[in-house]
DNA sequence: AGTACTGTATTAGTTGATTAATACAGTACG
DNA sequence: CGTACTGTATTAATCAACTAATACAGTACT
């Protein structure tokens, strides 16, 4: 697995474990209907207490990007967030003007937002569709 | 002041009056050089605790958004943060990722994570515009 | 100088988040 | 059917975050 725990982070370890894997699902390294590691294994990889990493799961499912079946496993969604489209807009919004008050207060314009904005969307569309190919 | 609490929100109270403030600066609200509520003042309008305050503008002040006086009161910066642009657009770049990923995540497509993109940075613009018009 | 305003420091109480130990319960599959 | 794997529940310890009470210290301004 690729998830690397930073005891020094100051982010607790179940959201370092959220974010990477939600990170994964979005960058495409992680497909639908894939399985993740189990609970005990990746708390074994992790030196962690496997309800750290089930609370992590637990998270992830709440938000609707992996599922779990008992005795099966976890496994990543196949796109399936039951909100309304502009709920999902919303959120999304809510988290871009959050970037953006940031830039603009860090003394960013109008022209480097933008262009911060296409790189990272960039990076991550051709990460996807590189991992979607390849399979 | 445009500052509201809300108990409910889960989110500490320093935590909403900073984000409410980094929002009024972004959207030009709030001038450069402009004063702001005194501690006491805006702790007795929101019926808080004036270090809950207190603390809240120290956020603000180690974020380079405002500047204390003692005696005098406390101020919005001139735009002084003092980081490389290239650590600037870091920031930006995180914040943004995390906004993008949980919008893929969301099952958001490219062109609706742009169509979002543009409406929020639009909005956040053309208040600034508006504001440093007026005065 | 004195009064009334600024922000600051100290201390302490409360609460919730985080993680772990450990024991439980359900499913796969030889 | 039983063993070995899944995830789950319970409980508890620890720690840090948050807020408040209260007292302190510095500046403005008449």
């Amino acid at each position: 697995m690729f998830i690397s725990i930073d005891p020094a982070s100051g982010l607790p370890i179940y959201l370092q474990i959220v974010n990477q894997i939600k990170t994964g699902i979005a960058m495409g390294r992680l497909l639908p209907e894939e399985p993740l590691p189990s609970v005990r294994q990746l708390a074994l990889e992790l030196a962690v207490n496997p309800n750290t990493v089930a609370r992590a799961y637990l998270d992830l499912e709440y938000d609707g990007v992996i599922y779990k079946r008992q005795g099966a496993g976890t496994f990543v969604s196949a796109q399936g967030v039951e909100m309304s489209k502009n709920e999902r807009r919303k959120v999304l919004g809510e988290l871009i003007e959050k970037a953006l008050v940031e830039g603009v207060n860090l003394g960013l314009g109008e022209k480097e937002l933008r262009e911060t904005f296409e790189r990272v969307l960039e990076r991550i569309m051709q990460a996807r569709q590189a991992e979607t190919v390849g399979r």
